[in-house]
DNA sequence: GCCGCTTCTATCGTATGACTTTATCGCAGA
DNA sequence: TCTGCGATAAAGTCATACGATAGAAGCGGC
């Protein structure tokens, strides 16, 4: 796909050959084009495809394995490994998916996943945030409110907004998590790009969140969070031209279609 | 340390010199006894510890480079990274955890990500949950019931009984969480071994959430849920030797020590 | 004596070829 | 038909070599 993935650089060096044979691979299994049978067998990929020693391809090989992409056995050959088996937090393998075209059960499932968990990062930030912390949060807000709508710094802006919050919290395995966050508001912006008003009506909802962690309310960020996910679930999901309902209540019930 | 880890069998192969290669420099890095300095040079491992060829050493770096344990960059050397840029929540970096000493924060840390993402999990499994989740459950609870505390099968039961949950979601982005959710088990079940009390007291509990999930009454099984995983937090960090006091209210707050 | 340039070295990345180990598959024998 | 053994294919391991470059050490000019 020709989607530009604003996330932090990644922890595997892209201009590096065993990195990019291995993007090469990855995205391969993600894109579904090597399902859940024989990978590419080493000689006729060193010959045809690129020309590539055998060095870098088995190193690119061992990082798709620890990502849980592949699973190399002696005899039987190296076989891309079903999905229930990826590593789908991680944030290479996150990035990645970015590369093939969207996925939207996937997608609903990050969101669900953001629906649970940041409302309860908001109510922590709230709780332990520091001053240096506010400064983060309000910085990347006023980075927001200035930038033009979806252009790559207001879209960083954003990211940075949700990924103070996670590190107000101070807990590193929270932490971890940060990535499949800004994972799922890419998809979002994305999806949406264009939709000015959308992002337009967001905005408040951000000071929102912003001005309740400053009051330590933990209960008022968690449920302004909580808003602001649906919201951008809502409209995303109808940029992808899908019907949404939100249940009365605190939790929005996804209606399956089909 | 000398704790077996129950999980299912990591994905990289253990019996494979990469893989024990590996693993020995992730526990070394995670233990702390590599800091964020130099990762032992090259030829001086290979001559002194044990005898590896560069091949075994340099995937079984790639290995952990993909896990964000280090950073090899060009000339400069393979050094350990800070630990904001592991990946905690990968299943293999969770199991190396185990084979060093435990980290309080970092169990803290991850009871709070339980506390938040098991609730949720139990709600949407009681809406979602088929006849066949259910026998899962029911057949990991009978496990926990019959079996002896503390003992390998019950062991192995209790963590299929939060893993079947996961399950039932049908979140694959959730799903990822199971592991990290496993290793907090394994952490608070290791740490009360040989109070049986505790033990028994927490089956009651399970039914319930049991009983919930069969009634698809996802508010009640989220509510039992968070309790069972509160009482949980509260025994193990009285193992620990630490003080815990809860909120009035759904939410705990666990006092900061010193 | 201080600073900038050159050179030198250590270390990672890549390539190649040979050998070992493992597990699958098929054939032969009971 | 079942059992078992050997052929075989692919991953794993080893040794070696070379290229590139970041960083250190040494050198010379101001």
């Amino acid at each position: 796909m020709r989607v530009r993935d604003f996330s932090r650089p990644t922890t595997l060096n892209p201009d590096r050959l065993f990195g990019q044979v291995a993007q090469k691979l990855a995205v391969a299994v993600i894109s579904g084009r090597i399902k859940a049978g024989e990978v590419l067998p080493n000689e006729d990929d060193l010959r045809s495809e690129i020309s590539v020693s055998r060095t870098a391809y088995r190193e690119a090989v061992k990082i798709l394995t620890a990502k849980g992409l592949v699973e190399a056995r002696p005899k039987s050959g190296t076989r891309a490994a079903p999905r229930e088996r990826w590593n789908l937090l991680d944030p290479d393998v996150l990035s990645w998916h970015f590369e093939a075209d969207p996925n939207e059960k996937f997608i609903r499932d990050l969101f669900e996943l953001r629906r649970f968990v940041e409302p309860s990062t908001a109510r922590l930030a709230a709780q332990r945030r520091t001053s240096a912390d506010i400064a983060r949060i309000e910085a990347a807000y006023r980075g927001m409110a200035d930038g033009a709508p979806y252009a790559e710094a207001t879209i960083r802006a954003d990211l940075a907004f949700h990924e103070a919050i996670f590190s107000a919290c101070q807990n590193a395995a929270l932490q971890c998590l940060s990535s499949a966050v800004i994972a799922t508001l890419q998809w979002s912006l994305l999806l949406k790009t264009g939709d000015e008003a959308a992002y337009i009506e967001s905005l408040p909802d951000h000071e929102h969140v912003l001005l309740a962690i400053i009051d330590r309310d933990g209960d008022l960020a968690s449920a302004r969070m909580a808003g602001l996910v649906i919201d951008s679930l809502n409209t995303t999901l109808a940029s992808l031209g899908t019907h949404v309902a939100t249940e009365t209540g605190k939790t929005a019930k996804i209606k399956h279609t089909k």
